[in-house]
DNA sequence: ATAAATCTACCGATCGTTCGGCAGATTCGT
DNA sequence: ACGAATCTGCCGAACGATCGGTAGATTTAT
């Protein structure tokens, strides 16, 4: 789904890759639709459990909104990038379902938008308008994932301090 | 084929939104590959137009990149935004083609390096991967098509300001 | 014995693509 | 100048393949 889109991939091409049939498959699943909604649920009840619940005792904003970037792409990494590239693909669900997806990444938008204007108050943050920059700040790391391979030779530890590095000297004084 | 990628949108889908049969538009086209391809490299052209040709007279490196982000979110907010959107969908163009495509994009890339490589030299630049931070900012740039619709509220002129000096303030010593 | 898991076989719909043909405009031969 | 030949743009119909999904039989595990 992730090489090909949603409405590139067929049930068929799933139920292969899992060595099942259709019928098979369908035994476990709903529908088509619901296979994608479970993957988005599931990948953001990850970010949620490894992004944003551990970052909530970081006091210091400056620290937390480092740590948020870290772990998001720490996170990244090891559940595999390649799920990130299914984020657009929400398009293919019903409405309700997208405005639950949508709901849990304005959230997460939400927790960068709080630590800036945390440093706004301590007069640290530029003179920038919050919102756009913290869809900068996301769309860098998620970003990532339609672009790196471990075959550009870039570490995945330098590519993290670069991207947190970037993002800071953006928004910071 | 933006609203629904390139395999959730049929050829009879294209052949009703331009008021044809199926068999009427295959008179002007040869395949639906090609009719992705052929938006890919009309896309493509026109920013070489609209943002390559006009920048390289300019000679201050760090005015240059300024007027790149500019131009380019200035292109793409006249010539549709939602184009931005097909280029990953390049993955469902013959291999030939696909390289076609991302030779292109690497050409562009390679402007921003130039420019950020010179005021390297200049001094101004801070400490960090050129590589990786010109991707970055090509990310929010492209990213802009992923969430910008004018009913946010934010007018265009304010985000263009708000991106160049987010993304000029991440590189600037 | 029973219930979950998986199968084979099939459904109607739609996919991308091709074909032959049909009007109307243009070009050509005389 | 005029009919014949050609070209252009489009259509209805159909092709084989594949789509998402289902029914019912069969295997597997307890």
């Amino acid at each position: 789904m992730v090489e090909k889109g949603y409405g590139g991939t067929s049930i068929s091409d799933i139920a292969k890759a899992v060595g099942m049939t259709k019928a098979g498959l369908y035994h476990h699943i709903t529908s088509k639709q619901d296979i994608l909604f479970q993957i988005l649920i599931h990948a953001m009840d990850g970010v949620e459990r490894d992004v944003i619940e551990p970052v909530k005792q970081v006091e210091d904003p400056e620290e937390r909104l480092r740590k948020i970037i870290r772990l998001h792409l720490r996170r990244l990494f090891e559940n595999g990038l390649e799920f990130a590239l299914l984020f657009p693909e929400r398009r293919h669900l019903e409405p309700a379902q997208q405005e639950a997806v949508v709901q849990r990444g304005k959230n997460y938008l939400g927790l960068i938008c709080v630590a800036m204007r945390e440093l706004a108050d301590q007069g640290k943050l530029q003179d920038l308008d919050i919102n756009i920059a913290a869809v900068h700040i996301l769309q860098t790391i998620t970003g990532i994932a339609r672009w790196y391979t471990k075959d550009t030779g870039i570490s995945e530890d330098h590519l993290v301090e670069q991207t947190v590095n970037f993002n800071m000297s953006a928004i910071l004084k």
